[in-house]
DNA sequence: TTAAAGTTTCAGAAAATTTTGAAAATACAA
DNA sequence: TTGTATTTTCAAAATTTTCTGAAACTTTAA
């Protein structure tokens, strides 16, 4: 396969695996193409390499940059700015998880809080499979949390550059 | 706070979580509304508590039993079929997490094996950046695939009853 | 200053996804 | 069988999400 066509079909790839987990498939191809490039990339070298709008190129790098998976770069004498994404995947893969866990996993774990306690008979069934089953959502959200907050801290650490390289 | 208020808050705060992960809005509150619910419910029952279509209910309640999250059972003298879900948080996230690794992980780990070898010379930085880059996620997904297997074997077997339900 | 290069914004257009509802199919009782 | 209750399907409609492109804004060099 020429390099071409294999990132050609990686950029496709990642795009629709960007779908089916809820992040537009622009901002999941622009990644891929990033993640795959040498050098920096302009917003024009993008619009041409996807054939998307300007529009559209600088909306979705704002939010990669967001993301924290992305990062600005200057070239000496030229104007245009360029960028660049975080290559290492353990990066990658740790700045998304503690970006949805502070989008998403705070906001539910406050939610199951404020419904957790309802007026009514604890004796009641209705009453009490509603209670239960919250309850045990909060207990394992709150598990995960934990679970995350450490996978992040210890990434951040010490770790990093021992027993996690391991895996790696 | 009432019962049915907290309900339906669940209800629709399960919906935005699934959007955001990918899953359609009605197919989450049908899920949060049967994981609530005392007892099972026929799709007339859940077309009347979401305001939705029997079209949508019956296609989104197919969609829940192939995830395994959901299944069909009959009431004596009924002709209705009932609709209940499972229950226990750590099942559904085992079947959540194994459905989706066989759906999205296994087919990665091919498409990144199809663009791992490439023609060209391995000198030639764009080459270089790009297998660097696949390599990393070759091994990052097989890492992750494995991973979750053992997780899911180990929950399907002796583990369950023992050491996991210390985390329940 | 001025103007050219570059970036950002956002209303409307386009595309993708979801939902409806009525017809067709199926299951069951008499 | 036949008739009725129930479920399933799917084309078209509604909704949601994404994308475009041109205007407004910003930055920089001269």
């Amino acid at each position: 396969m020429k390099l071409n066509e294999a990132k050609q079909q990686f950029i496709q790839s990642w795009g629709a695996i960007g779908t089916q987990w809820g992040i537009n498939r622009t901002m999941a191809q622009i990644h891929a193409l990033l993640l795959v490039s040498a050098d920096p990339l302009s917003a024009d070298d993008i619009m041409e390499e996807l054939q998307i709008s300007r529009g559209n190129t600088n909306m979705n790098v704002r939010e990669l940059i967001d993301w924290r998976l992305v990062e600005k770069v200057l070239k000496a004498g030229e104007r245009k700015e360029f960028f660049i994404a975080e290559k290492d995947i353990w990066k990658v893969a740790m700045r998304i998880t503690s970006e949805r866990k502070r989008r998403e996993l705070d906001p539910i774990i406050k939610v199951l809080e404020d419904i957790g306690e309802i007026d009514g008979d604890k004796k009641d069934k209705e009453v009490k499979a509603f209670t239960d089953t919250v309850g045990q959502l909060q207990k394992f959200a709150r598990q995960a949390d934990k679970a995350f907050d450490n996978l992040i801290k210890a990434d951040e650490h010490w770790f990093t550059g021992t027993i996690l390289k391991l895996f790696k």
